[in-house]
DNA sequence: GTTTTTGCAAATGATTTGCATGGAT
DNA sequence: ATCCATGCAAATCATTTGCAAAAAC
């Protein structure tokens, strides 16, 4: 089974768990999720299934993205620049947002935030997860000024 | 001097030092931000600053919020819902955010987050500060499901 | 065949912009 | 007197919604 069909394959499985259709639109934004595995916006998820699925259209982009996110697939991601960013990577990892351009890079680091989810909890609050945001500016930003 | 005083005094000095001009919203939008010390969108902003300077606009309290942010005395928070929130507290903490009803929640601890400060640096990132951001449910929205 | 998904067009809602007036220095 | 800040109205932009046609089951 090549890499495309296997990936096929999982959604399809996650799709009919719950009873909901498997569409051509369903698995060409899943497979460009995985072959991208950045954050997006819908807009950038749209210009890239066009290639293969001309008249794709935006409503139906963000509709697969929210139902994706319900699946557990994608994680959305408010980086204040507009745009929503939707991430593939649903690995723990944290995010830099540069304060001029609003780029956003991946941060790796084994953060220990289990005393953050505990305050939370004593909070009344029931934590799914938690993740850092760093704020700054990224490398190109920082030489500009 | 009493309490608005002070705060009158050094929202004026902050401006007078960058040549900015000391304006009867500017003291209005200060002082309402000082006295809850929260989360509020630009919105809230005008509905308080309307009963003392009725007449204020929206754009007005937009430029202005930038300006303070500019100054330092509030932070953008992107918490996804819908708005975007103004943080008049400075000082370091974290925020809960409900994926249920977009609630924001302050949570104060002292997590160590300098390793993934010096990550995003490694990476080429010129860090200003870091917070956590936890996802979950708020009480109310737990109880309910 | 039945129900879900899609695409289109239009609505929504927050934030921004252009420009003339008013206010701070 | 000068120049910045404000208010108004309109523009912008991402995202959502209503509904009829198409596709998956």
């Amino acid at each position: 089974m090549s890499a495309v069909e296997s990936i096929d394959a999982e959604l399809t499985e996650l799709l009919r768990a719950r009873g909901q259709r498997v569409t051509s639109q369903r698995l060409v934004i899943n497979r460009m999720l995985r072959s991208r595995d950045q954050h997006v916006t819908a807009e950038e998820v749209l210009g890239a299934v066009t290639q293969t699925l001309p008249g794709t259209s935006l409503p139906t982009v963000y509709a697969t993205l929210e139902l994706f996110e319900q699946l557990g697939i994608v994680r959305r991601l408010n980086s204040g620049g507009g745009a929503v960013l939707f991430d593939s990577r649903t690995v723990d990892h944290h995010h830099a947002i540069c304060r001029d351009c609003g780029a956003v890079q991946d941060i790796d680091d084994p953060a220990e935030l289990s005393g953050v989810l505990q305050a939370a909890r004593d909070a009344g609050f029931a934590p799914d997860r938690a993740a850092v945001v760093v704020d700054g500016l990224c490398a190109a930003c920082a030489a500009a000024s």
